[in-house]
DNA sequence: CGCCAGGGCCATA
DNA sequence: TATGGCCATGGC
């Protein structure tokens, strides 16, 4: 199972390059781009991302009243609930008075357990937000990530902590190749291994012979 | 026009 | 534990 894993790394790597991944420029905007993405294109992500302007702070979203923050990030679709997501996971990271530096340095399963327990923040948001803003070697699985894996000749267990633990056991615990090959399934799973495969060109075909005529 | 996107919550059984 | 309804915009 490593070897395969590797294998798959190893490919994706040679064929994109390092792909120094989640567009964000803090911590802070990593969370707010991993709830505001739940379900939703990336490209309406980025439109609610915009109109924050210069004010993408914690500090400025925990003083918005629901409706404002909602109006805001209106873009990226179930806004209100998400503004109500937004408000909660900024608070707990609050508890911390904002800073990376502070978190990063708690036990990891302590803090996805604070993240998991919060309203609106499940496994992938919660990974999503461990590994790219705060550096942890926790591995995200994504609706990519799924179907990739369900065309290839790999067994991948039963649900989400199932596919998690089958990076985490089997590959070196470490964020920033944990944040590569994420980013990396991510990008192949885009360009390559869509709803609809475009196998032409695509840097697994060797790997995937097994998994020809999979659809998901 | 319909489909769907880097989910998660909640009710129901 | 496992489904199904719900949330909502914008690109294609």
């Amino acid at each position: 199972m490593q070897n395969k894993l590797t294998e798959i790394y190893t490919a994706l790597l040679t064929h994109y390059g390092d792909p120094k991944w989640w567009p964000a420029k803090t911590p802070y905007e990593v969370i707010v781009g991993a709830i505001l993405a739940q379900n939703t294109a990336w490209s309406n992500v980025k439109k609610a991302i915009a109109n924050f302007g210069d004010n993408l702070s914690p500090e400025y979203v925990v003083r918005l009243k629901p409706d404002e923050l909602a109006d805001i990030i209106r873009p990226a679709g179930f806004f209100n609930q998400k503004a109500s997501y937004l408000h909660e996971v900024t608070r707990w990271f609050g508890q911390y008075g904002n800073d990376v530096n502070v978190v990063n340095k708690l036990p990891l399963q302590r803090v996805r357990a604070e993240l998991l327990a919060l309203k609106g923040v499940g496994h992938e948001t919660a990974d999503s937000i461990l590994l790219y803003a705060f550096g942890f070697p926790s591995f995200v699985v994504d609706a990519y990530t799924i179907r990739l894996l369900s065309r290839l000749p790999i067994d991948v267990g039963n649900g989400y902590e199932a596919t998690k633990s089958l990076f985490e056991e089997n590959l070196p615990l470490e964020a920033g190749f944990f944040n590569r090959y994420h980013a990396l399934i991510v990008i192949n799973a885009k360009e390559h291994c869509r709803k609809n495969p475009v196998c032409g060109g695509c840097p697994l075909v060797d790997v995937c012979e097994a998994g020809k005529g999979k659809t998901i």
